[in-house]
DNA sequence: CCGTTTGTATCTATATTTGTTACAAACGGC
DNA sequence: GCCGTTTGTAACAAATATAGATACAAACGG
């Protein structure tokens, strides 16, 4: 949905968006948005003014903005977690296993981040601009279903 | 707790382990375990069997078993997820957001099996070793905290 | 044949996320 | 300076997912 906020903001370029408007495209309610507006605001990537002319626009170009910079605003920190519970401390394994299983959450970490660094909201838009010029596309086409946890 | 599981399989070696004692040393319900094993039992990673001298123990040797195996073994299949209702069809942003989005969620997911893929449960049974020898070490001594996000 | 263990169903508790209402503070236009 | 508008945030309800627990039939070995 952050993604989707910005690459609205990125097609109205100067102009303004209210989350109302927001709120409106991406079929959810505005203080929804305005939640994501907030942490993307706290990141440095979005600037927002109160009131009657108010709304909010991308604090610097779209080209500068990756997916990385969006994750890292909006989602806390760790995607994967460890045992929510802490195992038994008497066993062997459970003494040490979190402590190597950080270091494979951090590398997991650090490859995810990588690709997402790599897509701008720039380039985000211009694929929607393409797939909605052919609609033979494999962009498109392929998934429509994959409504399974957390958005 | 999948990984630890068979790490601690994989330390067993032949003898098979009943989920009542892979459960204390995870610190959880047996069933908890007894549902992890199945998963990964339809996945080919481990073999159980039912009866008095019954238990689980690996299909396969533990360096044959890596950690993507697992995470296809336990994980659905899609860890990021995109818009929970669908986003406004009348936008022309919100018609197309989703096919490129899981464009961008297929990369994400192929570079994490990527790493998961390099990382085998033996190895991971050789690092908890070598944490449990030496104190002064990285892995075991950095976080102890991050118990936010499904596990 | 009998005790043991898995596999699974069912239920509860807990955590997280989303959606909703409400409202103070900020801002622009008049 | 006042007034309507919009953000930022709090508070709360609803939906969803996960973990933990109890129960029990089926399978297996001695």
């Amino acid at each position: 949905m952050a993604v989707h906020v910005l690459t609205l903001l990125a097609w109205a370029g100067d102009e303004p968006l209210k989350s109302e408007e927001i709120a409106c495209s991406v079929n959810t309610n505005a203080v929804v948005i305005r939640r994501i507006l907030c942490a993307l605001g706290r990141a440095g990537l979005v600037t927002s003014q109160t009131g009657a002319a108010g709304g909010s626009r991308l604090a610097r170009p779209a080209r500068e903005i990756t997916l990385r910079d969006v994750y890292r605003a909006v989602e806390g920190q760790d995607i994967f977690a460890l045992h929510r519970q802490p195992p038994n401390p008497k066993c062997r394994v459970g003494v040490n296993i979190e402590g190597v299983l950080g270091d494979v959450l951090a590398a997991v970490g650090g490859a995810v981040e990588q690709v997402l660094g790599e897509i701008s909201v720039e380039s985000i838009r211009q694929s929607i601009k393409t797939s909605s010029r052919s609609s033979s596309n494999r962009s498109s086409s392929s998934r429509r279903q994959p409504r399974r946890k957390r958005a």
